[in-house]
DNA sequence: AACTTGCACAACCGCGAGTGA
DNA sequence: CTCACTCGCGGTTGTGCAAGT
C-alpha cells in the first residue's frame, strides 16, 4: 500500500512518511505555520521536497482531516458533483468537509466510477432513490432540479458535521502524535485556507463521529420512494427485487439497495 | 499452500496559474 | 513584457492486502 522509502538524485527522501517525519512536520507547522513550503523542509529538518511536505500535511496531518469510509450521503454528493463539475476534485472536496481532493479522487476511481458509468448508460434513472423522491414528492419536477438536491445533500452533510457546530474531532489515526500540537493550533497560525480547517481545533474525543455512519437521510426524502415510483422500474426490468422470497421489499439498482421503508444502502 | 487478480490508498509527477522582480 | 519561482491541481503509479482460483 505504501511506497518503499527511497532517495532521489538530490538526496531528498521519497516514499512513505515515517512517524518521526510526521511529527517533525506537525511540530514545525504548529510553531511556524506553512507559508513557504519550499523552505519548510529545510527548516523543519526534513529531507523531503516542499511539495511532498505540503501533500502530506494537506492530506493526512492537517487537523480535521476525516478518515474512514465514505457515507452514503458523501458518495451521493460526490456522484452528483462529479456529474456537474467533472474531475474538479478540489472543488468537489470543498463540499465535503474533512475530505481531501486526493481522497475523493481515489474513492472515485476505486468505487464510484462504476456507479457513475451505470448512471450515464441510463441517465433517466439517476441514482435511483433521489429521483424517486423527487418524482413522487413533486409532480411538477421542481424537486428534480439537481442543484436543489445537491444543496440538500450538502446541507445535511454539513449539518451533521460537528465541525460546524462544536469542537472539532481529531483524526484518530494521527491523534496520538498530533493532539498536543493540534490543540494549540488554529487556522491562522497554520495558514490553512479551507473553511473546514479554519476553525479552532479542540482535542476532544469524538469517537462517535468517526465510527457512526450518517444516520440522517435527505430530510426524510427516502421515505418518498413508493410503489408509484418503483413499479414502472420493475416493469421495465431495470429495478428488481433483491430476492424473490425477500419479504422486506429490498430492491437493487446499479448497486444501490433501496429499502422501501426509509433506508437506503449501497 | 501457492499463485493470481483486483481493490484501496499513499505518494509522485507534470502542468498551469498566480505573483513578484 | 518576460522570467523565475511557488503553489495547487489532476493524472498516474506503486504497493500491501484480501479475496478468489
Amino acid at each position: 500500500m505504501v511506497r518503499t522509502p527511497t532517495c532521489d538524485k538530490n538526496g531528498l527522501k521519497k516514499g512513505t512518511w515515517t512517524p518521526e517525519e510526521d511529527q517533525k512536520l506537525i511540530d514545525y507547522v504548529a510553531n511556524y505555520g506553512c507559508s513557504n513550503w519550499r523552505q519548510l523542509p529545510k527548516h523543519a529538518g526534513l529531507s523531503r521536497c516542499g511539495k511532498s511536505c505540503r501533500l502530506r500535511w494537506i492530506n493526512y496531518l492537517r487537523p480535521n482531516v476525516k478518515r474512514g469510509n465514505f457515507s452514503q450521503e458523501e458518495d451521493t454528493l460526490i456522484l452528483e458533483l462529479h456529474q456537474s463539475l467533472g474531475n474538479r476534485w478540489s472543488t468537489i472536496a470543498t463540499h465535503l468537509p474533512g475530505r481531501t481532493d486526493n481522497e475523493i479522487k481515489n474513492h472515485w476511481h476505486s468505487s464510484l466510477k462504476n456507479r457513475s458509468t451505470a448512471f450515464i448508460s441510463n441517465p433517466t434513472m439517476g441514482y435511483g432513490f433521489r429521483r424517486g423522491r423527487s418524482c413522487k414528492e413533486d409532480k411538477t419536477n421542481e424537486a428534480c432540479d439537481i442543484d436543489s438536491v445537491l444543496d440538500l445533500a450538502t446541507h445535511n452533510i454539513l449539518e451533521s458535521m460537528p465541525i460546524l457546530n462544536g469542537p472539532l474531532p481529531i483524526s484518530t489515526s494521527i491523534s496520538s502524535v498530533s493532539n498536543t500540537a493540534s490543540s494549540s493550533m488554529n487556522s491562522k497560525s497554520l495558514g490553512v485556507e479551507d473553511d473546514a480547517c479554519s476553525r479552532q481545533v479542540v482535542g476532544v474525543s469524538m469517537d462517535d463521529f468517526w465510527t457512526e455512519p450518517f444516520l440522517q437521510d435527505f430530510d426524510g426524502s427516502i421515505n418518498c420512494i413508493s410503489d408509484d415510483f418503483l413499479k414502472p422500474l420493475l416493469d421495465l426490468g431495470i429495478l428488481f427485487p433483491q430476492s424473490p422470497i425477500d419479504d422486506q421489499e429490498n430492491f437493487w439498482l446499479y448497486g444501490l439497495e433501496i429499502e422501501q421503508t426509509n433506508e437506503v444502502q449501497w
